[in-house]
RNA sequence: GUGGGUGUAGCUCAGCUGGUAGAGCACCUGGUUGUGGUCCAGGUGGCCGCGGGUUCAAGUCCCGUCACUCACCCCA
């Protein structure tokens, strides 16, 4: 067999240099939810196909035409996860976590898959970094959680993004709502598709992109002029607490989401140095999904963060994130005797704590520094025959080119302690 | 699923009205018998996405196909 292999369409790869951004982007997304309170959860890449009909809904597009789904050896419907929260309330509901103190908080961080057509920024393998707060029907909680993603964002040092609120109202005010809005979508111009999700899902056609479709929508019915009472008030008090928070947002009336399951706070984070796929993190509240999934009738609220669309929003801003894996030793040997004495000095560095690299393979010592000042070392440790014959290694720092010997039964002690 | 654009070295790209494959960067070696970053010289590396057609001759023209990409849709 001949020929190369490529990666499945749509998967973004992060390799060095780069994946060090993409690391230090994912902590930072879940940093401050784990300054919260917020407990890490590892959950399976694939589920029950039911989990996420039933959790996500049938009627969304992510469930009915973008799933992985195959049939495992038992004849078991299963699929890789296209999103996080049904799978973490599945898990709280599974193991009992509801039963100890609530709120339930937990932080996520992930691939998840989609069967979409790939494009800059939207990809089948998907990289998200999420949390959920179950449990607690609290504005503030929905507050701290919009506060936590906004965190998150600034701190990396984004500045181009915005934050976009509404409320999608509950099961008890938004049916009324949504026969009004079917109402009047049954009276404009729509093609056939737009007609059918009309039906389906009436609120996805209100952030239709296209101008012909936007132009008609001037007098359609807002959900939040059709809030209940309750809504209403537990909106209020989330913008309060947010504007407490110093949080900055934009009131978005027309915002949906895509996914069945969210009540009430709705919020998304957009960036635009991002093209067509702006979205870098959105979420909401879903104060029917855990009783829906069989468990208790508990409210709850979380978000998803995109952490290639970060990435990619960091790289447009041209933040400098995360530093590129070096280390701080590279040791040159020169010869056979020095190898052997250079393999072992590096073990013993290393288990010092101090990072170490050394050039491998015959090369020159012309091309050893060479590598030494590529790999971005802070000192070159060279070690030839003449050196050993003396008891020492030339210790050089890389910076300034200045160079000292340092006996050999020193150092480890002395490279030690002028790294520290 | 529906449109548009692009496929030439590891990367970024040039290659005119068809004439036997180029640059910069990167990498390796040498200039420096034991010293990196700058400089100079040399070198490795391409079935020009793939298949067919036209032609004495195709990276170049034509057809098909695949891949990538941007946008719609959808969403992180």
């Amino acid at each position: 067999m001949t020929g190369t292999f490529s990666a499945p369409k749509g998967v973004p790869e992060y390799y060095p240099p780069d994946s060090a951004a993409f690391l230090a982007v994912r902590d930072a997304l879940a940093a401050p939810a784990r300054r919260a309170g917020y407990g890490y959860i590892e959950l399976p890449v694939f589920e029950d196909t039911g989990l996420f009909v039933r959790g996500v809904g049938e009627s969304t597009d992510v469930v009915s035409k973008e799933m992985y789904t195959f049939t495992d050896r038992a004849e078991r419907s299963i699929s890789l996860r296209p999103e996080g929260t049904a799978g973490v309330i599945r898990s709280i509901v599974e193991h009992g976590m509801d039963r100890a103190g609530l709120p339930v908080k937990l932080w996520y961080a992930g691939p998840f898959f989609r069967a979409e057509r790939p494009q800059f920024g939207r990809y089948r393998q998907l990289q998200q970094v999420g949390v959920e707060a179950v449990g607690v029907d609290d504005p503030a909680l929905d507050a701290e959680v919009v506060a936590l993603a906004d965190e998150a964002y600034r701190a990396l040092g984004l500045t181009g993004y915005r934050l976009q609120l509404t409320s999608l109202g509950c099961a008890g005010c938004r049916p009324g709502y949504r026969g009004l809005l079917q109402e009047f979508l049954a009276g404009l111009d729509l093609d056939e598709a737009t007609r059918v999700r009309a039906e389906v899902n009436p609120l996805r056609v209100l952030d239709d992109k296209r101008e012909s479709v936007q132009e008609q929508l001037g007098d359609a019915p807002l959900m939040v002029d059709h809030l209940c009472a309750d809504c209403r008030t537990h909106y209020d008090a989330v913008r309060n607490h947010l504007a407490d928070l110093g949080v900055a947002w934009v009131e978005a009336p027309r915002l949906v989401r895509g996914l069945d399951y969210y009540t009430r706070t709705t919020f998304e984070f957009s960036h635009d140095g991002l093209g067509a796929q702006s979205g870098i993190g959105g979420g909401g509240r879903y104060d029917g999904l855990m009783a829906s999934l069989g468990g208790r009738p508990l409210s709850g609220i979380g978000f998803g963060l995109g952490t290639d669309r970060t990435f990619l929003a960091c790289r447009a801003e041209g933040l400098s994130v995360g530093d590129p894996a070096r280390c701080q030793v590279y040791l040159v040997p020169l010869g056979e005797n020095a190898k052997r004495f250079a393999v072992g000095l590096s073990g013993r560095l290393r288990a010092a704590g101090v990072s170490v690299d050394l050039a491998y393979g015959e090369r020159g010592l012309k091309g050893s520094m060479k590598a030494a000042d590529r790999s971005g070392a802070t000192y070159a440790v060279i070690v030839g025959e003449r050196d050993l014959a003396e008891q020492v290694a030339q210790v050089k720092l890389l910076s300034t080119g200045e160079q000292f010997p340092v006996p050999l039964a020193d150092l480890t002690a002395t490279l030690k302690e002028r790294l520290s």
